[in-house]
DNA sequence: ATGAAAGCGCTAACAC
DNA sequence: GTGTTAGCGCTTTCAT
């Protein structure tokens, strides 16, 4: 917290509106109204339009955002708060955000929260009204009520996979209980009876019915009885599914036949521990993964998955904060997106079509 | 660009100092005196900051953010411009920066620019003083000519992987030419005497001496002779490796046995297209990756590598950033960092030690 | 030890 | 058509 000389030149030496317009010989409030296009309103001049906008140029001129933001009380800005930035899954997400947000005007930024480890509320300027809205993604960023007082102070707020903890707060999600259903009866349909759930280490436990309710469907389904020491958590990394795979492996009789992984980077570990093991997949072994990223497409074997709408996601975390922003209802408070499985190389079963022309199609 | 109804009811509902002032019965500026700390200073009564501590609580009041950066000319926050937020590498630099910046008492968020194409000058905030300080990566984000314009302007900007354009701007890289001869001396020490080098495909030119020209001094130390057809431009992702790996795998007679990527990414598209070939890993066709990212470690084969001081990396940037925001001259304007080949099973040789083994101790 | 007042740079309402 | 004015919420002298 050393804050010896502030010192930051950025504004010292940047021109204002005032340099502007004793430059073009005309007032600040000019300025403003050509540089923010309301001069097409039968408001300024032609010839002025054209000496302010020459000065404002001339001087590289760029409005000061805090003095902009503090008068307006936006700040065109939406944030998305991540567990961290070393999931693809949310790149996808936040590259169709960025798309939508710019086409209502907004900028987006990101902000990986994990790494403070519970200092949400440190952040305070999220609070601050720094940005008009926030996306959160993951519950291990905060906790719910620190989203309800969020939006409490009248930030707007979404929240991704997640249910929304306050009336005020929309939240966009894809439908993983169906993901986790269709990925775990998708092995029992290829004959797996003892099948494996790994899952994501939480330090607060979720509200939505996930992964692990759609496995339990699917056994209970098909007759299955739940056998809790097939269901692990482990962190989520590549490096944590690799290890939890080799926990399951250690189970020696009981040891599964199949494992749903918690996402396509866990499931990444899974296919490394099984090939450490000497384990052959999908002979030996099956392997489902979660989320659909690019990485499947490229593993050895490639990676069986539940895919998810990631560009629709930002899409629509957009779209909801913006009606949030105009006040206007939402015409629904809770989105579920579907998912579908993809059936590629590391269950086995399913037509194998050949990888090649199957990867240039998904390239596209 | 529709703009209905700003209606951001962020400050509209949030406290004011003065509504926190008015609750504890004292004058906004003690507020700032005592929420600042500097109430310490022989200044406040412990009294009255404990009446202004309770109300300050008892309304919920957070500065607000556009306010405190107008009057102080500083937002505390330092803002990384990437690519995209696809490749972890940068997870790991954007993690290791948050820490130092933290520490410094500045918080870090992360713009994805690639988006936006060409659009960096679109990200008019930056140049408003939104932010105390950018980090720039990647020359595709944006023109050096937009970054002198920005270190004119007087914001600190702190360029990675690339020459400092410009003398008020600090560069920190990892040694690209000294990894791209690693890489390719490795193969060469190996026996390989064709070895091609995917890059990536850039649209404008980069300043740096990088990976080509280490690949070019290895080749030219040994006495082989550059072979341009052997040097492919891809896209930046798996798919792109893997599409410019089948294409050097159609040179026929004049295909290479060895290919150095221009990440560890792209390394993973190349494993695959081999695969897809039916050739084996390293016994056919043998891959060094570059970054030393995580995914390394779980591909089949595991990847070597040129491995970079990544939270280094994050770390020398935040340093070179708050030098600037002090106006200290900097001790270095271009920090080069060392990098080191890390030897697993991709192109065979090296002792192979058990993946297990090797695997624990990485994870550590 | 605390309050009063000025002003950061901008924009929106209202004059002219 | 364009200028004047006020004020967003905060911090920071300067008075007291």
């Amino acid at each position: 917290m050393a804050r010896r000389g502030p010192t930051n030149a950025a504004q010292a030496s940047a021109p204002t509106s005032v340099d502007v317009a004793r430059l073009a010989g005309v007032s600040p409030a000019t300025i403003s109204l050509v540089l923010n296009g309301r001069a097409s309103k039968v408001r300024i001049s032609d010839e002025t339009r054209d000496r302010v906008i020459a000065a404002a140029a001339q001087l590289g001129y760029t409005p000061n955002h805090a003095a902009r933001s503090l008068r307006q009380r936006r700040t065109n800005i939406i944030t998305f708060v991540l567990p961290t930035l070393d999931n693809p899954y949310f790149s996808d997400v936040v590259r169709a955000a960025q798309t939508a947000a710019q086409q209502h005007g907004y900028a987006v930024s990101v902000i990986p929260a994990k790494t403070m480890p519970g200092e949400f509320h440190a952040l305070s300027f999220l609070q601050g009204a720094a940005f008009d809205g926030i996306i959160v993604a993951g519950r291990e960023n905060c906790t719910a009520a620190e989203l309800r007082q969020l939006a409490a102070r009248g930030v707007a707020v979404v929240v991704l996979q997640e249910h929304s903890p306050d009336s005020a707060i929309q939240s966009v999600s894809v439908d993983l209980e169906a993901g986790g259903y269709m990925a775990t009866r998708h092995l029992i349909d290829l004959g797996h009876r003892r099948i494996a759930h790994v899952t994501e280490k939480l330090h607060e436990p979720g509200t939505r019915r996930d992964r692990l309710d759609g496995y339990c469907r699917a056994l209970e389904e098909a007759g299955l009885t739940f056998d809790p020491s097939l269901v692990l958590t482990a962190e989520n990394t590549m490096a944590g599914g690799s290890n939890a795979t080799e926990q399951l492996l250690d189970l020696g009789a009981l040891r599964p036949t199949a494992a749903f992984m918690y996402n396509d980077q866990m499931a990444v570990g899974a296919l490394h521990a099984l090939r450490v093991r000497g384990l052959r997949v999908p002979d030996d072994f099956a392997v489902v993964g979660f989320d659909g990223v690019a990485i499947g497409q490229f593993t050895a074997p490639t990676l069986t998955t539940i895919d998810h709408p990631r560009e629709e996601l930002g899409r629509l975390a957009i779209e909801a904060l913006i009606t949030a922003f105009e006040k206007r209802p939402a015409d629904m408070r809770e989105h579920l997106l579907p998912v579908k499985l993809v059936v590629r190389e590391s269950c086995g079963g399913g037509k194998t079509s050949p990888p090649k022309a199957r990867r240039r199609a998904q390239a596209k």
